[in-house]
DNA sequence: AGAAAAAGTGCAAACGCTCGCAAAAATAGC
DNA sequence: GCTATTTTTGCGAGCGTTTGCACTTTTTCT
């Protein structure tokens, strides 16, 4: 609103140095005889002086601040990731912008120039599939991007994820094993490149080794979705499913058992990434577990890595994950 | 990193006018004429201009970027509102930096002096009891702050909520009329001040006018203490409970389940804020649903008024919540 | 003690934009 | 056609920092 009160320049004048000192001071730069630090500090503290840090990245054009591209935030998904980028974010000093991008009210594109415009530092990006106007943006800013829970089918960015082929065949390998044989895949957006280049795929390969038919459901992203598809699932004799989301998995299992379908015995349900909710329902759902706050950290400490030009080791990180066997599917 | 390539001058210079006219174009002054706004609108695309928020910021004084202070993103309830408010923050084009303030490495006063640093024009805080030094800072920065789903024992700042007070009563007297007269409250934090003032306060009263002993069970905040917790309550003879957090609330439920008693009969469950999760369990939890994406869209559509100095009609705004009758208390 | 090296400090030009003011151009009024 | 208005433009001084460079002062080494 109004000028600023106390200025770098107040502190100098009252310090009897000059501005290029007690910046030098603020941040900590050690060419600074100790006895002139204390008297820098001893001002800046008696008037409350604190560097404005829009001056201090424009002239110095860095903002220590990175930007979150994330599709939902009420999405626990998100939440865990983005917890995880968040306690690493704070520990280097950076502060988060986050920006939804579901949000239809907007075009995707303006909402990244946006935060571009804001001379972020860097760009963790959880939503699916860049566009490539999008790549361009982030190539004219020259901001560096890490994927994080996601893929990109170009392979431009590093990301970090879990290895979501060897997953696929992990729980689809488990139903069959139980002896389920209809097996099907409930899925978000079908077109996401972890869906369609990884489970997707990989499941269809799976199918065509075991003889089997491969069934998708698309599309369904809620609780109502899920509970409703029950009835198509039971119409099409499916015997095991396979669910991206939980909050879905949960639509379906309480459908089946209002159905009065025995689960596991007769219809088995994993989801494919457990949050809390996996927990919470009866009988408790068997996961895929992925190792979500790691995920976010890992992604924010080699942004950090890439925003500081240090060269980085390996440009797709794989967690491992863990197959959670609970209650929706028979004990081995 | 490097010098940004595209300025404002290389606009004003490209299209031959000056730096104040392509700011004007820029920022949607109407002072131009028509020709020349096209000309210069012309040479933006050309050049794909993009105005450095950092600049606009330091000239400005206003950097569009508003604080949420929030405890923990991962916990839906916040999450909901984060979204109402997210919503509101894009259609008035403000971008939003997020600090989660639970996070114990650094402490609260150094990470919102921070965010103040930023220049944010306005904060939503979300967390319990603002301190006094985080006031003093808002004071000395002179920006404006709104609580959403929070108050202030100081009543200082506008807040958006519902009525506790009302909702406390509502819920124990729901479940008084169920026959229920061993209620316990189950909550997070017993010291924040909706807690303290008003829900615990309103159930104290409450008691008091029935004659019924308080019980407070505190500092219950995820799954595992709800389901622990059941042991305590069974064994203080309580057959209502009230849950600040549903995921709490789930976890009595499941151990209740588990220990084979009979909810609704013998033992009912109301949860205070109802997320997703509560639809999930099984019976369903009777909830009050909060308006929470509307309590965040209100109350970021309240900061834009702060922001832009007009005045505002209620310091204290309570949305209509709604109790839903689920499974884990009697059919009324 | 004197020279060389190292440490500490100041100067002032950026950084990219906004905005009050004054000047110029366009329009209106008669 | 000539003023009086109104609309468009340009000028340039900030906004609060950082930082390369040059200049002092202090320390180190013979």
């Amino acid at each position: 609103m109004h000028k600023q009160d106390v200025t770098i320049y107040d502190v100098a004048r009252e310090a009897k140095v000059s501005m290029a000192t007690v910046s030098r001071v603020v941040n900590g730069n050690s060419n600074v005889r100790k006895e002139t630090r204390e008297r820098v500090m001893e001002v800046i503290k008696r008037l409350h002086y604190q560097p404005n840090a829009v001056a201090q990245g424009l002239a110095s054009k860095r903002t220590t601040t990175v930007g979150l591209v994330v599709p939902d935030l009420t999405n626990l998904y998100f939440a865990e990731l983005s917890k995880g980028i968040d306690d690493i974010a704070h520990l280097y000093k950076y502060n988060i912008i986050i920006t939804s991008i579901e949000n239809q009210l907007v075009n995707e594109n303006q909402t990244i120039q946006s935060l571009l415009n804001k001379q972020v530092d860097g760009v963790i990006y959880m939503s699916n599939d860049l566009s490539d106007s999008t790549i361009e943006a982030f190539d004219r800013t020259n901001t560096p991007v890490v994927l994080a829970g996601t893929v990109d089918s170009r392979g431009k960015y590093p990301s970090v994820t879990i290895d979501y082929d060897e997953a696929t065949l992990d729980v689809f390998g488990q139903l069959y094993q139980d002896g389920k044989h209809h097996l099907a895949w409930v899925v978000g957006d079908t077109e996401s490149s972890v869906n369609r280049d990884h489970r997707i795929k990989a499941y269809r390969e799976f199918c065509q080794e075991k003889g089997m038919e491969p069934h998708i459901y698309g599309h369904k992203t809620n609780y109502h979705d899920g509970y409703e598809l029950y009835a198509d699932l039971a119409k099409d004799g499916i015997d095991g499913v396979v669910v991206t989301r939980d909050l879905v998995a949960c639509g379906i299992l309480n459908a089946a058992l209002d159905a009065g379908k025995s689960v596991p015995d007769d219809f088995e349900i994993i989801t494919a990434s457990a949050t809390p909710m996996a927990q919470v329902a009866r009988p408790s759902l068997t996961c895929v577990k992925q190792p979500l706050y790691d995920m976010g950290a890992v992604a924010m400490r080699l942004l950090t890595k890439l925003m500081n030009n240090e060269d980085i080791d390996e440009q797709e990180i794989k967690l491992p994950y863990e197959l959670m066997r609970k209650a929706t599917t028979l004990n081995k």
